[in-house]
Order: structure tokens, then C-alpha cells, then sequence
DNA sequence: ATAAATAATTTACGCGCGTAAATTTTTGGC
DNA sequence: GCCAAAAATTTACGCGCGTAAATTATTTAT
């Protein structure tokens, strides 16, 4: 195959015979050039090995192909998988994803919409910190770059937001509880980093309520990603001075439940539902984790799926038409129950 | 602070009263400087928004100051969380952290280097798929980048490489394990992607041989990347089909004991150390999830931020020579025994 | 204070490509 | 086979910066 190196899209014009112009405006859109001329421009990249300078090319372009992708948290598999669903999508349409993890820091957040900035990206997925975001800098980042939000909204920002309906997921598994056993206490953290998470709480309260129960919370210390040792020190100490108060906990996240089935199983509570088991226990997304838990978690799954999928759509549309969105839209996707072991 | 944008250094230097030329050695190393023209230049970014064109910087310079990190599986908390490090690592050393995932496919991991070639970076952390890599696109990759292997090895490519020491590692547990119960079966994948199963395997077999002892191995059957499914699977049928022929397992990695231990949870075999309990797992590499397991998992520490630290170290000093290694050297790290409830 | 060393400035060119306008060639419909 | 439309080519300029060489200004040492 390849032979003599070529240096630039002028050398490969004169081997291929095809003008420099032609050849740039394939390599922007292949189907923007004739198909007996692609075939040719095929044909000569088969021999010749020749790449684009993506710099030359990005410097010039009114547009890059490039696409930002931040998450919060990289090393939670949840979103470990969700950007790598993004990431495929993004390929298939033709552009470049960059994948940024903020680290569940403010600061990080900043730098990487920074960082992003000056690549001058085509446009940007963002699943913000949340509480922790600093809404100034990602305000003053989405006026400059589309922007779709996912996974958490902060305010209005961005030209749309997909997520999770939480009242409807934490709606279906708290009437799923009550209507299996005793209903729900909702173990959670007390000041959580992430807004989804006042979003459940408010959810398991109006359920409660509307089923005629009194909420009862379980609020545990911890402002940092470490859910898993959060739940776990947080359970601990839940279950060792008896504040449970049910045999049922509804936790506000899978990697919270992970870490409280770990204290129950150390406190040796069984947990699983039906007569000989002590306690019963369920989670929230379908962590990718959750279904190798000891018991097995019982929980909502998130149609991730469909969020990246949405998602990458909606700012690929937004690119293509040039234009901002009028007003932001809000797309909710169902969760669904996952019935296992634990609850 | 931020009045008038300025558009490109031109600019800026008028403003500033800085020469065009002085303000590329400052934004190329702000030290090359004169104290009193940096504080001068400072003083006017101060003033002035403006960052520098890194498209038209990367165009020109003979190296770019960015570095590739490529690891095998992303949403592996594990890969995670030593990129993570890695990439703080890079940012510290003043370079640009290009992070990519090869989702354990051999085509991402051939497409990743691609792309990295095409960024022209100044150096490449990789962490290689392994058995599935392709040899000879790497080998290609290497003779143009200067590569820095980690966690495992592919033939001796690459300038240098860093791993874990696992006859060290497995021989650790090993003893472990036969000085504190029965002697361990070896659980692990039949034909495993990653060449640190098969050293395992034959430290394994060595180490049991050393104490005069059989070994046995059970080996279970997947050539994914989803390794809690196929140790829940596998583990499942072994205990099923008592094939264990042990109360104690030694599993080839945590992931593979996480989905080991729910097959043993499923299964009602009490895991732990005493008479009280059916059955002893170990697990080898102290997964971010280790400790959360049920019961906790006794395993092997890697030291991953050895691993990190040395790895960009070697990277950073290798761009600053301007020189290819002489000869590759390799740099194995011991594990820590962690003891835990599980063995 | 003077010379030597260091740093900044001026000038000028080039990197590899995008892109626009004017021109020529090719294509498809009749 | 001709003609209008579409596509490719030629020509030419510019993007924002790196970098080199020659010159001038500033600092440091003597």
C-alpha cells in the first residue's frame, strides 16, 4: 500500500491529479465531490499515505468537527458508559468527540469548559456538577458554544436538557415498595452535590404523601464522589443506632445502595424480600454494578440509551442548522423498574 | 477585568507594548522571559481576554504540547481512576492530556492511535488492549511517537514500561492463602485478553509448585471486557457443578471476583475466613469497589499511583531530551497484600 | 563607567489549509 | 448532437502563529 509519504494536500493534487481545492472540500465532505472524482481521491489515498493537518484545517474552518463531551465523574461507570455511547454517536456523524471528566471538581469544571473553548468546538454535551458547577462560567460558555445538557440541568442553561423524570422513576419503585412490603424509608445524602438527588427526595415525599405514608428520611454526612464509602459509613452508622425505622430503605442512588448493602451485610442483616430476610433495599439508575450486588439491587433503570442518543441528535441539529435554539427544551425519559434480589 | 477582546497576539502586542515574537516565547515558556516583561505581559491578559490560537500555535511548532493517554476499557473504575492521575500528572508537567478509550476493541485501539498520529502529540501513555491489540499498527505507532507503556506489555515495544511485579503479586497471596486456610484454586478467564492474566497464571501454577503443591486452575469461558458477568457466570457453574475442589479461590483479578462472589451469594455459600464459613475469594488488583464487596475483598494492591507517577515522569523526560531510549527499559512495582473478610 | 552578556525588537518568511471569484471542463436531458 | 447546469480547476489571498537573523536596548560584571 502505502509508498512515499506525502507531506500536504498540494503534493497529493499533484499525484492524484486532482486540484488542492477539490481535494479540501472532499475531505469536508466526501459526497460534496462527484462520485467518479471520489473514486479517483480514493484511489490515490490507497497509495499514497496522507492525513489532513488537523490544525491547518481547524485554524481555518469557520467551524471545527468537534465535539465536547464533559461528565462529572468519569471514574462512575455510569458515566464511563453513557460517554462512550455518546462518544460512537458522535463518530457516526461525522465529527470528533473530546471526552473531559471534571473529577467532581468545581475548578476542573472550569478548566475544562475552558479548554474546551479554545478549541473552538462545534458544539458541546455537558452533564454539569450541579451544585457544585460554577454557574457564571458555564452561563458566560453557553452563550459562546451550543451546549445540550444531560443527566442535570443547571437553571435554564444550554440549548436543551435530557434526563430522567424522577418523580415518575421514584413514583413507580416507592408504590412498588409499598405495594411489596413495608413502604420506604429514602436514605440519601444531606446535602447532595447533584440536583437530580433534591429531585428524588422531593418525588419520594409527594409519593408518600399522596399514598397517604409519612416520609421518613435518612440523611447521611458526605459532600464528595465517593458514594459508595458514603453509603457505607453512612448505613453503618443508620443501622448500629437504629434509625432505620423500617425494614425497607429506598436509597437515592445505586453507588449509595452498594455502599449501604455493605454495611447491612457487615452488620449481618439480611437483606432480600420476603419473611426470612431482615431488611430490603433498592437502588436507583441500574448502575452497571447493580446487578452483581450481594443481594442483587432492585432498582430503576435509566434509558441511558436514549439520553446519549437524544442528546447527540439534538446538538448534530443544532450544528447543522447554524442556528441557536429559540428556547430551551426539556426532554424526561421514564425509568423503568428492575425487580431483583434485594427488594 | 476582561474590556475589548483582542482577536490574535498582533493585537495583543499593541496593546501591551510587547513585541509579537516576545509574547510567542512567553506563551511557548512563560520562564524564557525577563521577570519584568512577564509581569508586563501578565499585567495586560489581566486587562485583555485572549488566549492563544492553539490551532495556529500546533501548526507551527515542531512538537505540540500535547500527550495522548490511550487505556483499554474506560469503564473500568480502575483505568479510570489512574487516568485520572495520569492526566493530573500531564496538566502539572505544563502538557495537555489527550485521554482516549479503546472500549476493549482492537479496531477503537487502532482508530485512537490514528487519531492521536493526527494531533501530532508530543508523547503517548498507552495501557494496550493486549492479545487484542494490533501488533503491527502499534509497532508503527511507537516509531513515530514516543510511547510509554503501562500496565501491560506488548512485546517490548515502546520506550519504556511500567507494570506490576505479578509473580511478586500472586506469589504474595498465594502464601497467604496456604498459610491461612486450604491451598487456592485459580480462577480465572480461558483464554484472557490481558497478558497480566496469563504471568498470573503462571505465578500461580509456579508458586503452588514451589510450596509442593498442585495446582489446579478453573478456567471459565468469555472474551469480553465484562468480566463481573463472566465471573458471575463462570463462578456460578463451577460451584454449580463442584468444580472447585477447594473451599478456597483465588480469582485472576477483583472484577472477575465480584461477579465470583455473587455467584457464591446466589448460591448461599458463606464467604469468609473461619470455620463458620464455606468458602474463602481472594481477588488481585484492589479494585475501587473492593472494599464495597460483601463480603470486603481481600486482594492485592497495585500500586497505581507508582504506576502513574512514573510512567509521566518517564514521558515528560523523554520530550525533554529529544531523544528515542537508547534501549526500552521495563519498571515492575510489588503489590500489598490487603486483607479483608473475603480470605 | 565601560565592556560583555543577555534580552527584546524588527523584519521577514513560511506552515498547510480554507475559501472566494473567475474560468474551464464535464455531465445529463432533450 | 447541442445547451444549460453542475462540477472541477486556476488563481490568489489570508488565517494566527513559529521561527530565524540582524539589530537595538537593557542588564550584569568588572
Amino acid at each position: 500500500m502505502q509508498n512515499s509519504k506525502i507531506r500536504n494536500m498540494e503534493e497529493l493534487a499533484s499525484v492524484s491529479g486532482i486540484s488542492r481545492p477539490t481535494l479540501s472540500k472532499y475531505f469536508n465532505d466526501p459526497d460534496s465531490v462527484r462520485a467518479s472524482t471520489r473514486k479517483r481521491i480514493e484511489a490515490a489515498l490507497e497509495t499514497y499515505d496522507y492525513r489532513p493537518n488537523i490544525y491547518a484545517m481547524n485554524q481555518n474552518r469557520r467551524l471545527t468537527k468537534n465535539i465536547g463531551i464533559v461528565v462529572p465523574y468519569l471514574a462512575d461507570p455510569f458515566f464511563a458508559e453513557i460517554a462512550r455511547v455518546i462518544e460512537d454517536l458522535v463518530i457516526e456523524g461525522g465529527f470528533r468527540p473530546i471526552l473531559l471528566s471534571s473529577h467532581g471538581n468545581t475548578q476542573q469544571e472550569i478548566e475544562n469548559l475552558d479548554s474546551l473553548q479554545s478549541i473552538r468546538p462545534a458544539g458541546v454535551l455537558m452533564a454539569p456538577l450541579g451544585r457544585n458547577s460554577d454557574v457564571a462560567a458555564a452561563e458566560r460558555f453557553c452563550a459562546e458554544v451550543p451546549t445540550v445538557l444531560f443527566d442535570n440541568s443547571i437553571g435554564d442553561l444550554g440549548e436543551a436538557f435530557f434526563g430522567l423524570d424522577n418523580p415518575q422513576s421514584v413514583g413507580t419503585m416507592v408504590k412498588y415498595l409499598c405495594s411489596t412490603g413495608e413502604p420506604p424509608a429514602f436514605f440519601e445524602m444531606r446535602t447532595p452535590t447533584n440536583p437530580n438527588a433534591y429531585k428524588r427526595r422531593n418525588a419520594y415525599i409527594e409519593t408518600m404523601e399522596m399514598l397517604g405514608l409519612s416520609p421518613q428520611l435518612i440523611q447521611v454526612d458526605g459532600d464528595t464522589w465517593e458514594f459508595e464509602k458514603i453509603g457505607y459509613e453512612g448505613g453503618l452508622d443508620a443501622i448500629q443506632n437504629r434509625r432505620l425505622g423500617t425494614n425497607t430503605v429506598l436509597c437515592s442512588n445505586d453507588r449509595l445502595a452498594i455502599g449501604f448493602l455493605a454495611a447491612a451485610y457487615e452488620c449481618g442483616l439480611r437483606v432480600g424480600r420476603g419473611p426470612s430476610y431482615a431488611l430490603r433495599v433498592a437502588g436507583h439508575d441500574d448502575h452497571p454494578y447493580a446487578r452483581f450486588t450481594c443481594p442483587p439491587l432492585t432498582t430503576v433503570a435509566q434509558d441511558y440509551a436514549a439520553i446519549a442518543t437524544k442528546s447527540v441528535e439534538a446538538i448534530l441539529s443544532l450544528i447543522e442548522s447554524g442556528e441557536r435554539a429559540e428556547s430551551r427544551v426539556t426532554t424526561l425519559f421514564s425509568g423503568k423498574l428492575i425487580e431483583r434480589v434485594s427488594a
